[in-house]
DNA sequence: CTTCTTGTTACTGA
DNA sequence: ATCAGTAACAAGAA
């Protein structure tokens, strides 16, 4: 489930190994997470390189040298972006990857660039999807986002205005990728446990002190987390060697019936909110 | 066998 | 028209 940081992990390494490098080769495995772009995919790719790498919220948006086109990637629950140079993991995506054996039976796209370096898509549940698109297009797709959470635009007032009638829950809310871009399930839960509000709270009784806890809650948990390069990657590891890792600072996530680690004396629930599995402290969150 | 996992969208109902 | 809630998608784990 790459989320904000994982997504922006996955970027920066893929802007550092790829970059200027010439494509040699599109080898499309199994079709689906391009639906009928598998020709125009090679056409427009082989002998093109990636000038930037950009991201929003969760999609990944492929700059390239020429042509028309834009290539966006979006991973979705379970979508990787597997980078291996001569000698070494560079990017991952979803935890579990087996890279001693790629392409693997998930692999629905390698691409091979002129240095050797190569890079997999991988998709177990194949949601995530590939998609070239002209500049309309484009404009088009980021125009339905919010701010992006950790960029100068998304100012205090910004997220205030955002409140303006709307009834939803504080998970829902979170959620929207139209308000804000780029949180999921994992970090909607820590931002609400961090900010001491319950996700299941509706916006429209949020008092504004809440709102601002709220505010500054987003940006230091999708801050740390990018700091610690995401929470999905438990076997992932950086060009350094280094293991990235915000899993042991999950406060409330993945931890339901454990004590709080904040008041010590509750314990966390689980329940299903707006039809997702949303943990909190009932004794620390009001 | 059932239930659970989640990002996004299409659909439904108010 | 607007908005909120939910089913659907997929495939594997428990």
């Amino acid at each position: 489930m790459p989320e904000l940081p994982e997504v922006e992990t996955i970027r920066i390494d893929l802007t550092y190994v790829l970059l200027g490098k010439g494509i040699r080769d599109v080898e499309v495995l199994t079709g689906r997470c391009i639906s009928d772009q598998k020709v125009l995919l090679q056409q427009v790719l082989k002998g093109n390189r990636f000038e930037a790498i950009r991201r929003r919220g969760k999609l990944l948006i492929f700059d390239l040298a020429f042509g028309e086109y834009t290539l966006l990637i979006h991973l979705k629950m379970t979508g990787q972006l597997i980078c291996q140079i001569p000698g070494g993991i560079i990017a991952g995506g979803h935890p579990s990857v087996d890279v001693s054996s790629l392409p693997n039976k998930y692999t629905h796209i390698r691409f091979t660039f002129a240095d050797g370096t190569e890079l997999f898509f991988n998709d177990l549940r194949t949601f995530g999807y590939l998609q070239l698109v002209t500049d309309a297009e484009l404009e088009d797709k980021l125009r339905s986002y919010g701010e992006e959470p950790l960029g100068e635009a998304f100012t205090l007032e910004y997220f205030l205005s955002q409140f303006q009638r709307r009834t939803t829950s504080l998970k829902v809310f979170l959620l929207n990728q139209s308000i804000i871009a780029g949180i999921g399930n994992i970090y909607a839960d820590e931002i609400c446990y961090r900010a001491k509000l319950r996700p299941d709270r509706n916006v429209s009784s949020l008092t504004l002190s809440e709102k601002k806890r709220l505010f500054n809650a987003i940006q230091s948990i999708l801050q740390q987390a990018v700091q610690k390069r995401g929470t999905t990657f438990s076997d992932f590891v950086d060009a350094s060697g280094n293991k990235g890792g915000y899993l042991p600072f999950l406060k409330v996530y993945g931890r339901e019936g454990e004590r709080c680690n904040r008041c010590g004396d509750d314990f966390i629930e689980k329940i299903k909110h707006a039809g997702r599995g949303t943990h909190f402290c009932a004794n620390c969150q009001s």
